[in-house]
DNA sequence: TTGTATGCGTTATCAG
DNA sequence: CTGATAACGCATACAA
């Protein structure tokens, strides 16, 4: 069943038929009835394979992530193949853990399957040493690289970040403003958005006139269990804090959770904000007030400027979104 | 850049290049050799358009699902996507919402693209009128459907489910078992999942000896909030339970959330059990006691299941997967 | 408005 | 072991 088929069936040429289905308008309205009518008929869908061989494109992006079950991740694969597939676009996801050699072998792998584009989503994927990003710079040069929370300068490389050193400054700040005198900021990594946050944290930490003390910034694997343990062991090693600043939802859960467990009162005792402003943040008592870090935004963004992007239009290389608090019951403001 | 150009560089035929690309083994060392070099030196990647016209597959798989942000679905995408790169498949990710209109356009449109099989994820693709799983079958003709924690008989249809009627059976039966005497079920749609657990609800009721009562099987939509709320309008009116068993875990939050505020201690007052085991039954005080329908042993046993109809082999139509339930701090037991 | 002819980059079938 | 050549199904430049 080809377009040859249905030329027979109609009384055309394959280049009418051809016509017809991409909506060229040098058709008389009579003959495109009757193609469309046979098209039906003979039940015919055009193959992609063939039409892509010959323009060199399947309308498909790639969407790389680190673990796509990761609630932030997954809520932004969940709006980018929305807004992809509104404009048209498929899209292929390809999970490529943390390590930085998977991560360049799938880049590999994205590009030889041709996709017109590669997303790239969570801040994982810019390494602090200028050198592990180079084959990035070099992908590029292949076709656009969006960057969904990370940021890399460079042709054809677009970055749509939140602004979260602003957003973990203000956080840190308001709890000092509402009375707390040591802020213990609690992360899960060194990635690009992780070392923002943590500078956000300092120079709010000296902007409040407090001491930047390295006992009060806790590196924590991304787990529940985890942070809690790691609370109970710092306190019980005397160091005092009255307030846990995440840098994720799950470590805050782990900060409410310790709190429960040496019988601390919330947010009297110990104040706590989240980061992602995800479901994890309200299933808590009291629930977590959190940073909504806008998912959605940030990927409608990198959409649309992929969008313009493919239509040669000029954009910008860098788009900033700015996240909001979001106040619940484990703060006092 | 193409195959013609490294058949000149390396002063053979194309017929050769190609023999090299796909393993063939009628080659000698030498020319191999050659011809690799040549490649890489070149940076050669054969053209998957031109190899997929020809093959007339891309080795790519479709995976529908309602809401790839969904916890449950977000893990299953998660292990259904690596377990297929491993054989070798990319994975087109598309999330179709709950719509059976969009849900069958979005087959259609994933049909088009000529993908190798469909997964669809989650139980809600199977309605409860057979006339309305007719596309299914229809589409099965052309390609295989893997039905991941839904079922359906026919031709190429190959289904994974989690026996849920028997984990919510053994679930509220264990309610009874330990001295409960009125557990109301909490269930978020009629999905074929849903149905199974409700019959396995009523089957635990008769056979603990209790009456059935409409008042206790409680629908409910898929929010924490609403679950609370539900739950609260529920007691005020007089209706008294001693147990909650929810068919997801964001339900069951609702339902400890419910307890908090009117004061009920868990799991003395009010015993909760939940369902899918995600992380949202380790964030509450005290954790939630949950069902785990294993996730990653529906989703390998589903790629291993497609792997061998793609090779032609005999499989059985249908896997059944046992649930565990999980023991935590919101039941006595 | 319609038709003819060609190219897109492979794979596979033959013949040598 | 190697090479020539015909599909694969479509889009499009050019001709009519």
């Amino acid at each position: 069943m080809n377009i040859y088929d249905v030329s027979e069936h109609a009384h055309v040429s394959i280049a009418t038929v051809s016509r017809v289905i991409n909506g060229n308008p040098n058709v008389s309205e009579k003959t495109r009835k009757r193609v469309l009518d046979v098209m039906k008929e003979l039940g015919y869908t055009p193959n992609v394979f063939a039409r892509s061989l010959g323009l060199n494109t399947m309308k498909t992006i790639g969407i790389m992530c680190a673990d796509s079950s990761d609630p932030w991740l997954a809520e932004a694969i969940y709006y980018l193949e929305k807004e992809l597939r509104g404009n048209g676009y498929d899209s292929i996801l390809c999970c490529t853990g943390y390590l930085p050699e998977t991560k360049k072998k799938y880049l590999e792998l994205l590009r030889s399957k041709r996709v017109d584009a590669i997303i790239l989503t969570g801040s994982h994927y810019i390494e602090a040493k200028p050198k592990d990003n180079v084959y990035l710079l070099e992908a590029a040069k292949d076709l656009p690289i969006m960057l969904v929370n990370g940021q890399l300068d460079g042709e054809q490389i677009y970055s749509t970040v939140c602004d979260d050193h602003a957003a973990v400054y203000d956080a840190a700040l308001r709890l000092y403003r509402s009375g707390r005198s040591s802020v213990l900021y609690l992360y899960s990594g060194n990635s690009f958005s992780n070392l923002n946050k943590l500078s956000g944290y300092r120079d709010a930490v000296r902007d409040a006139g407090f001491m930047v003390r390295d006992e009060l910034m806790v590196l924590c694997s991304k787990d529940l269990d985890a942070a809690m343990e790691r609370l109970d062991t710092i306190s019980r090693s005397g160091v005092y804090f009255d307030a846990v600043l995440a840098s994720e939802d799950i470590l805050a859960v782990g900060a409410v959770k310790y709190a429960d467990k040496a019988g601390l009162t919330i947010p009297k005792d110990l104040s706590i904000i989240g980061y992602n402003n995800s479901i994890l943040s309200k299933c808590t008592t009291p629930e977590i007030t959190s940073v909504d870090n806008k998912v959605e935004s940030i990927c409608t963004t990198t959409v649309n400027t992929l969008m313009k992007v493919l239509e040669e239009g000029n954009v910008p290389g860098k788009t900033t979104i700015t996240p909001e608090l979001i106040k619940r019951g484990t703060t006092n403001f």
